[in-house]
RNA sequence: GGCCUGGUAGCCAAGAGGCAAGGCAAGGAUCUGCAAAAUCCUUAUACGUCGGUUCGAAUCCGAUCCAGGCCU
């Protein structure tokens, strides 16, 4: 498989259209935000230059099939977990009828789940214990955590020590062990190549100004004053941060627009930069600067060699081809 | 022309005599089921100007400039 990170606003879906195009290959979406059916131009779903269908399931852009898009309601609950039995089913599928998944999104934990696996992908969420230990204090969920996985406990580092969320997840997942013993994991094992985009922050900045005023005048608040309107809950959507969280907090009167506009701006900022810290995780990743001239032709030439030793090894294990 | 209110870092903003809160923006980082979330770290000799009172003034007094409002 093909993946494609970076930040948004680097034209990463562009790109994978284009090799889907020359390399018979079928998208599937890495984002996290894209799932929910209704959130199109929030999440930048739809390019508006770009002739594009909805079918159930996937949604044709372009000619080339995308998967991951409106896969569940939104006030739904997605996780890593669900993506990442999602994506690997796709993929088997894509890749039996013997063509190339490339896999593109923004959301660097879903494209580590794929590349690295999740140990603790059987162990499903406890509600009770959460609702629980939500009310307890950083210090003592730490505690607890000591008590029930020494060895977990002292692999967290200062800054999650403090992370209510992951400090629950961490007790949840010690808590079932304690019970069910160890869960199994699965790593998939294909051959693949992660292709980084990125660009200096003040060209991404820029990139992304434009493409926000773009959306607005596409109508993305709107899109957001539907949803409210269809009583999605006001804090979920809150929860998802950035174009939701911005314009549901303006249309429900607690800032004014231009603030709500400022906050978000900045936030995009900030997402970028932080999409960016993901780069140093993964491994098998070529990053190109697309604010430099001659990126695409040492693209197509590290594609290229992927490609051969890619084809060869599909082959073995796609005999039916 | 007269009266009032305000001028605090790139922006917003608290403080009303005794070492100048906070937020945003900016830059790092963590990451194994909410990841566009959550959490952590870093960063500024900033009180319009000039004088005065005082041991000490962003805070009090006077003048002056700028902005906004009201009046004639």
């Amino acid at each position: 498989m093909l993946l494609i990170f970076g930040p948004t606003v680097t034209g990463k879906t562009a790109l994978a259209i284009d090799i889907a195009k020359k390399l018979n290959g079928e998208i599937i979406s890495a984002d996290s935000r894209q799932v929910y059916k209704g959130l199109d131009i929030g999440t930048g779903k739809v390019s508006f230059d770009t002739p594009s269908q909805k079918h159930s399931g996937y949604w044709i852009v372009d000619g080339i099939k995308i998967h991951g898009f409106d896969l569940v309601e939104p006030g739904q609950n997605f996780t890593a977990a669900d993506f990442l039995k999602f994506a690997s089913t796709t993929m088997r599928q894509i890749h039996q009828i013997g063509k190339l998944p490339i896999i593109v999104g923004g959301t660097g934990f879903y494209i580590k789940a794929l590349t690295s696996g999740i140990k603790s992908i059987g162990i499903p969420k406890d509600q009770k214990l959460r609702r629980k230990l939500e009310k307890l204090s950083t210090q003592n969920l730490y505690q607890q955590l000591l008590k029930l996985d020494l060895s977990r406990a002292k692999s967290i580092n200062e800054s999650d020590r403090q992370n209510p969320r992951r400090l629950i997840r961490a007790i949840e997942i010690a808590t079932y062990k304690k019970y069910q013993g160890n869960t199994k994991y699965k790593i998939l094992n294909t051959k693949y190549l992660i292709i980084g985009l990125t660009a200096p922050n003040a060209y991404l900045y820029q990139r992304a100004d434009n493409w926000l005023d773009q959306r607005l005048q596409k109508g993305m608040i709107d899109e957001v004053k539907n949803l409210l309107e269809k009583k999605v809950n006001p804090k979920w959507l809150d929860g998802l941060g950035l174009e939701y969280r911005w314009w549901t907090r303006y249309l429900t009167g607690q800032i004014k627009k231009y603030q709500a506009r400022e906050r978000l701006r900045g936030d995009i900022h900030n997402f970028i930069r932080h999409q960016k810290t993901w780069f140093k995780q993964f491994e098998n990743i070529s990053i190109f600067d697309i604010s430099k001239p001659d990126w695409r032709h040492q693209l197509e030439k590290t594609i290229k060699d992927w490609y051969d030793t890619y084809r060869q090894w599909a082959k073995k294990s796609n005999p039916s081809e």
